[in-house]
RNA sequence: GCCCCUAUCGUCUAGCGGUUAGGACACUACUCUUUCAAGGUAAAAACACGGGUUCAACUCCCGUUGGGGGCGCCA
């Protein structure tokens, strides 16, 4: 047992099973426990559920891990596998078996279903009430080859509880809870054994989880009552929803936090945002920092209620996040963008906004559309677009490539025979500038208008269509300015030649 | 069907017996402006319902209704 000023040092864990990428959901509640470690000083554990063994995988606990680093949740323990510890639950189970708390089930799932399936058409809730333990002895003899699992034996009289810190006492009739399984057949632990004898073991002192596991709660306070262990402080944060207010799945959008990684999400924003699902730090403030959440983070802040995921305000909130970083720390975080090594797969439609850098954003290198090789140049074109960026794929990429095609309303409207000429002008008249400036060009631009008799706007328009094949963007002026006199000289040359001759 | 949890603007939330019920996202208008954003200003928007308790309920209690979750040799 550890201690840290005179109280018990809080112990915590994040237990994903790696069956899939790390959910935001788990990424919620890893930030949770990380947020309550830190701030009390306690330990945060990385623990790896991996006794599925059909469905986990080493590629799955690889990405997990990824995800939680990015996110910057480190984690002082593990990560331990559950697999490294099958020995440990066998041990436990065995001791268990003495007791006569549970035992040896030799039912298959083929014996089972038919009986699941008669309750589920008596619309009675199912519980398996023993079969094969109610067979003559001799009877059940026959089948004691067969691979057996450990099941738990469950009181039909009395209730279970236990105080939930968010809840308060929450209460259960033994009667509702059916014969369990402590040890599947194949030897692996059930979730609810595995998680019992870990966290006893390993001496975790709160459980902070979704609220999907009341149920699997209750469970669990049983085990550690028939090994005579104390349980932890349980705390069951409410879930997070999809917009239809269901628990949140594929169909509603990105779920993966890989996902918003490779999106342009910056890491900070997500733990801020995931935090203020279910938690807030009171009064008005939203846009966090790691440090502050940290600081501010408490559990009698927690709420009860599920709250649906809003990709606006994390697309919002990332905006924020990103105006935050100096140029250079925004420099450094698009290059380690652009030069993600894997993107993992999207599948369904995204709620995310993907601007004109991706169409298939499935392993695409970005570092040619995102960036120059120009250090200088890139912290340039950083300052100007920083303000309006959402994510990081929100950088231009006719800052770095030739527009290869003008937006067809706009060029219609300005590409034309006149505007042919007035690109001409223009032409000339940047071209002599000596000094490249915000101001000189203005300065042109507006004596060109005035000349002519015509609007700024009338030579604004072509020349941002052929400078970025957009007719919309950041201010003109300084547009010309960033990309500099080569660029656009050639620009304008290039689409001069579009124009076809009348 | 059984069991468990839950209820403040469309969404995230503040509120912890007495408030003009506050903020943010989104939306709308205005402003700024070469465009689109950003910024600024303003507007609109909520205590699910019914009973109690109390001098006083969004706040406490009980029901109803609504929502969510669980009911695997998945985790």
């Amino acid at each position: 047992m550890s201690w840290y000023w005179g109280k018990k040092m809080i112990k915590v864990r994040i237990a994903p099973s790696p069956t899939g990428y790390l959910h935001v959901g788990t990424a919620r509640t890893a930030i949770f426990n990380w947020l309550l470690a830190r701030n009390q000083k306690g330990k945060f554990v990385l623990r790896i559920e991996d006794t599925d063994i059909k469905r986990s995988s080493q590629e799955m606990t690889q990405s997990i891990i990824d995800s939680l680093k990015w996110m910057g949740l480190n984690w002082d323990e593990g990560p331990i596998l559950q697999c490294d510890r099958l020995e440990n639950y066998k041990k436990n189970a065995e001791a268990l078996i003495k007791t006569k708390l549970c035992d040896f089930c030799y039912c298959t799932e083929e014996d089972l279903k038919p009986r699941k399936q008669a309750a589920l058409a008596e619309k009675k809730s199912w519980k398996c009430n023993r079969p094969c333990l109610s067979l003559p002895s001799d009877e059940r003899q026959k089948w004691i080859m067969r691979p057996a699992a450990v099941r738990f034996f469950t009181e039909s009289d009395g209730k279970v509880s236990f105080m939930d810190k968010l809840h308060g006492e929450l209460t259960k009739d033994l009667h509702d809870i059916e014969d369990f399984v402590l040890m599947k057949s194949d030897g692996t632990p059930s979730y609810n054994f595995a998680c019992v004898v870990d966290d006893h073991e390993m001496g975790i002192t709160h459980i902070l989880r979704g609220e999907d596991h009341i149920s699997n709660t209750f469970k669990q306070i049983i085990i550690y009552k028939a090994f005579g262990w104390e349980p932890p402080v349980f705390i069951h944060v409410p879930m997070i929803l999809g917009a239809d207010r269901s628990k949140l799945s594929k169909r509603h959008g990105a779920v993966s936090v890989l996902e918003y990684r490779d999106k342009g999400i910056l890491p900070e924003t997500l733990v801020n945002f995931l935090a203020l699902l279910g938690w807030s730090p009171g009064g008005d403030r939203e846009v966090l920092s790691m440090e502050e959440l940290i600081s501010e983070f408490s559990l009698d802040k927690l709420g009860v209620t599920g709250s649906i995921f809003d990709y606006q305000k994390l697309e919002w909130m990332n905006g924020e996040h990103i105006n935050r970083l100096s140029d250079d720390e925004l420099l450094e975080r698009i290059k380690n963008f652009s030069k993600l090594p894997t993107r993992i797969l999207y599948s369904g439609e995204s709620e995310l906004r993907f601007n004109n850098h991706i169409n298939s954003p499935a392993s695409q290198d970005f570092s040619s559309t995102l960036l120059s090789e120009d250090d200088e140049y890139n912290k340039k074109v950083i300052a100007l677009l920083k303000p309006r960026m959402k994510t990081l794929l929100d950088m231009e990429s006719y800052f770095f490539v030739e527009p290869t095609e003008y937006d067809e309303k706009g060029a219609g409207k300005y590409l034309t025979q006149e505007g042919k000429q007035r690109l001409e002008l223009l032409k000339t008249r940047l071209s002599e500038l000596t000094e490249f400036s915000v101001e000189n060009i203005e300065a042109v631009i507006r004596a060109i208008a005035g000349e002519l008799g015509i609007g700024a706007g009338l030579l604004i328009h072509p020349l941002r269509l052929a400078l970025t094949g957009k007719t919309v963007g950041p201010s003109l002026f300084h547009l010309v300015e960033v990309l500099g006199k080569e660029r656009v000289m050639q620009r304008i040359e290039k689409t001069m030649e579009w124009i076809k001759p009348s």
